[in-house]
DNA sequence: TTTAATTTTTAGATGTGTCTAAAAATATTT
DNA sequence: AAATATTTTTAGACACATCTAAAAATTAAA
C-alpha cells in the first residue's frame, strides 16, 4: 500500500516521463509538486526501497513496472472521477481537477469498478486525456496540436495540452468545447496567431492557445 | 479546516455524545477509535484550542457549537456517500461502510450538494439512519427496538442499532430488510427470543437480534 | 581543463499523530 | 477515611513528510 503523498510522487513521475522518457530528475518532480529538491530525494529512497521506481543518484528516477502500474490506477481512478463531476454532478470542465486530486486517493477496487460501470466504461475525461484500463495500459488517441494545422485544413477538437481553469475558462467564452470541428483560414506571420472557423463563425486566436488545443485532422475536403 | 484525524475524532465525540450526552471520557474515544487514552488527550488538547470541544481535565469533552456542526458535516457525507454506493454502484449495506470512512474526508462543499441533489436529497442512510442537512441539522425518525414491541404488536423495520457486517449479513440471510413488517408472535420467558412474522413466513430471533433492529410501530389491528 | 554555475544530496530541525511507561488525579472498596 | 483500583495525563520517543542550510557531485562555460 501506498501513503496519499507517494501516489502523488507516482503520478507526477508517470506524468513527467511521458513527456521526456528519459530518466525523471529530482527538480523537475520538485518543480511539478511544488516541494524542495531535498524532499525528493528523500520521497525518493523510499520509493526506490519500495521497488516503484529505479533510482540511481545524482542520476534522476524511472517508474519499474510496478510503479508504472500504480501510477496508472491513480490517473485511472482520478479521470474516472472527474467523468463522474461532469457527468453526473454537472461540475464544468474547469472545476473537477481539484476535487479529483482528493478521489484519486480512495481506496477500494470495487468502487472505481463499479464507478467505471455507472459511467458507461469511458474511454477519455472531460479534457480528452484516455482513461487507463484495470491493468494500467492506456490507448492514447490519434491527436495534434490545432498549431500544426496548415490553413484550409480542419479538425475535431479532441483534447486540451493546458488543463488550468484559466484556459479552460477562455475555452468556454469563445465556445470552444471538445468535439466541436475547427477550419484554419488562415495563419498570420506576424504574431503567429490564427484565424479559424467554428460553429460557421469566425475567430481569431493567439498561438498560445493554438499550441495548447488538440485535434484530430478530418479529411481535406476537397 | 480539519485534519482527517481531527474529522475521526470530532465524529467519534458526535456519536458518543449522542448516547450519553454528558462529557465524553477520554477512555470512550479511545475505545471507539481504536487507539489509546494517551493520543485521545493530546488530540483532545489541539481541538480544545481549535474551539470545536470543551474540554476540563480528567472531566472528558463536549463539542461546542461549532464542533457539533462540523462533526454534523462529516457524518451527513458518510451517509450521503453511502446512499450513493448503495443506490448508484451496487453496493450492499454491509459494504459501504469502509469505504464512506475515506470518502466522507473530502472537501468540497459542491461535491456534496450535488451529490446530494443527485441522490434526490435522501433522508436516511441504508441502515435507516437519518442524513443531517448543510446545517447540521437531523430529523430522527421514530423508531424503538423489536425488543419493545409486544405479543401481537407489528412494526415496519427502519434501521439497526448495529451496523457490522456481520450483522446486515446475518439480516439479508433471514431475509429482513428495511421497509418490511414484523409481527411478534411471541415472546419466550426462557430465553428471550422472538418468534415473529415477515412476508408471511414465522421465524425464531434471538433477544440480541431484537434488541439491534428498529421498527415503526404499526397502529394495532383489531 | 580548470573554473563557475547548477543540480542533487546530506545533515539536522520541525510539526503531526501516534505510542509506551510512569506519574497524577479520580473513583471505588473495604 | 484509608487503601486499592481505575482513569487520565505527562514525559519522552518514534515514524512520516516536510523544510533550511551546507556539502558534494555533475554540468556548462571560459
Amino acid at each position: 500500500m501506498f501513503t496519499l503523498s507517494e501516489e502523488n510522487y507516482l503520478k507526477a513521475i508517470y506524468h513527467l516521463e511521458a513527456i521526456s522518457n528519459k530518466g525523471v530528475s529530482t527538480n523537475a518532480i520538485a518543480k511539478k509538486l511544488e516541494t524542495k529538491a531535498s524532499s525528493v530525494t528523500d520521497m525518493i529512497k523510499k520509493l526506490s526501497d519500495k521497488e516503484v521506481v529505479i533510482y540511481i543518484k545524482y542520476k534522476g528516477v524511472k517508474l519499474t513496472g510496478l510503479g508504472k502500474k500504480t501510477a496508472a490506477n491513480v490517473v485511472r481512478k482520478h479521470r474516472l472521477w472527474e467523468v463522474f463531476l461532469v457527468e453526473k454532478l454537472n461540475f464544468s470542465w474547469d472545476e473537477v481537477h481539484e476535487v479529483a486530486e482528493q478521489l484519486e486517493h480512495i481506496k477500494s477496487p470495487k468502487l472505481i469498478n463499479q464507478l467505471d460501470a455507472f459511467l458507461g466504461f469511458p474511454k477519455q475525461d472531460p479534457h480528452g486525456d484516455p482513461i487507463p484500463d484495470k491493468e494500467g495500459n492506456l490507448n492514447p488517441i490519434e491527436k495534434s496540436l490545432l498549431s500544426t494545422l496548415l490553413k484550409n485544413e480542419s479538425g475535431i477538437c479532441v483534447g486540451v495540452n493546458d488543463s488550468s481553469s484559466e484556459f479552460l475558462r477562455f475555452l468556454d467564452k469563445k465556445g470552444i468545447t471538445l468535439g466541436k470541428e475547427i477550419t484554419i483560414l488562415d495563419k498570420e506571420v506576424f504574431d503567429a496567431s490564427f484565424s479559424i472557423k467554428i460553429d460557421g463563425k469566425k475567430l481569431s486566436i493567439s498561438n498560445k492557445i493554438a499550441n495548447n488545443l488538440y485535434i484530430q485532422k478530418s479529411k481535406n475536403k476537397n
